[in-house]
DNA sequence: AACCGCACTTTCACCTGGTGGAAGTCGAGT
DNA sequence: ACTCGACTTCCACCAGGTGAAAGTGCGGTT
């Protein structure tokens, strides 16, 4: 019988414990660590020491553990967040200033849309998307245009998949969502409906690099009581299109949709 | 002869490939982090693709290393950054738009700032925290108002070392540090006057919470032309205000200075 | 005040899985 | 064709990670 159940190397199991926390628990005990990482307690022990002692972890005053600053800091150098985040920043302002609506910037990791910023003012539609968190590229209007620009089996394994449901407008059919994704090709602009909340509606525009490849999306998300979301589209295109030549599109060089 | 030259754990050499990143160098190949990080090129090499295949680290397109967005994603559930962030952002939002000047939000890790948060339109002056940087406490507002609301034991260690200067208006006497914190102590608000650039000053107020503690600050960053500074005190105290009333401050409780 | 339960910490003999020198592969520059 | 640097693979060795078990400390209950 062998002595260890598991085949996770030390530092996999460090990263793992890492995993353990999640927007739901971003504050956890020792034991519930040991617990959510499946490991020994006395293993949990000596590696949660060292993610202190390097600053991955820190302590609240009860004691309960929490990720660190240290840990924070090292990923605020990640070029596709924050990197992209310094960039966009000021677009984002703008957009928000001439709105007062909810402004987020997503970018695709896997099959999902990972929420990079978010700004929103206190009288903005209730939202859903937090900074850090991850939906279905399906159903919000960041994720459309994320996937309407993605790889092609990307597109496939969420097509060949069955699509999760919020609301009764979410998008469930995988035909209506690959004319979706062709209109949104063609328009440069994806619209959501509802998808998410009945409450709101979200407009997005593609990101490009220097390269020509889309890396991102912004998105302005409305009342759906709003009327005139006719007049939302060339504002966040502009926005999109004004990001996209800071990071240096537009010049000739490689350039496919 | 031992077969190790060092006595690090694995998964305190997987945090320190982490550590080989910087502002400087975001972006490294294997080489340059088995280099920096002082491991052996196969060592390097194992660990590499374990944070790889856990998402810590990502390849660009060129094949060079960098800081994976599942870190990041992790990174964001830290609740002394993005946590307090979340808070804050509508408050630092309303700042900006009633002044249109750069706007920070800092927490003290150790005895450094770490810019957390940084709103900054194009019109306003170049700034040179960015978010995810580090600045010596004595230097910046955000800092001084840190310091002044810190343990006795940060305070002494400060002022018991030389103090870095950045420009001839750098505060370098301990005396003339100590008697600043004693009246940002007596009137809430920082003013730090040409620390950094000769060509801004910046105004900072403490962020409290809700047991009374000081846990960040936020400044407003200035053009050093401007006249009329003494108008944007009461703004930056108004929005620290909010921001800790916010976060559960002033419902009587434990409340010391 | 004694008891219980739970969360955390320390210990230590075992033996496996990380280690890193050496050799091999690949690609770019000369 | 040759050189150099960066990266990858291999494998025998043994240091160091492992985890059951025992110890500590605290808060609540009897």
């Amino acid at each position: 019988m062998p002595r260890r159940k598991d085949d996770r190397s030390p530092s996999r199991r460090s990263l793992d414990i890492l995993d353990a926390f999640s927007e739901a628990q971003p504050v956890l005990t020792l034991s519930q660590i040991a617990r959510i990482s499946d490991l020994p307690l006395p293993t949990a022990h000596r590696l949660v020491a060292e993610l202190l002692a390097w600053g991955a972890l820190e302590r609240d005053d009860s004691g309960a553990l929490q990720i660190g600053l240290h840990l924070w800091e090292i990923a605020a150098l990640a070029p596709r967040a924050l990197g992209l985040r310094e960039i966009a920043m000021p677009f984002i302002e703008d957009l928000y200033e001439a709105t007062h609506q909810n402004v987020s910037l997503g970018a695709r990791d896997g099959s999902e849309v990972l929420y990079l910023e978010r700004v929103s003012g206190r009288e903005a539609v209730g939202i859903l998307a937090k900074v850090g968190s991850r939906w279905p590229l399906h159903a919000t209007g960041v994720g459309l245009v994320l996937l309407a620009y993605a790889p092609i089996e990307i597109q496939e394994r969420i097509l060949a998949a069955p699509l999760q449901r919020f609301t009764p407008k979410t998008i469930g059919d995988p035909g209506e969502l690959r004319a979706t994704l062709a209109e949104i090709r063609r328009t440069g602009v994806a619209i959501s409906d509802r998808q998410i909340t009945l409450d709101a509606i979200s407009v997005a525009a593609p990101i490009h690099d220097r390269t020509g490849r889309v890396i991102a999306a912004i998105s302005l998300v409305l009342p759906s009581a709003e009327t005139s979301q006719g007049q939302y589209v060339p504002l966040v295109r502009t926005s999109a299109r004004g990001i996209s030549r800071a990071l240096g599109w537009g010049f000739p060089s490689s350039n496919r949709s």
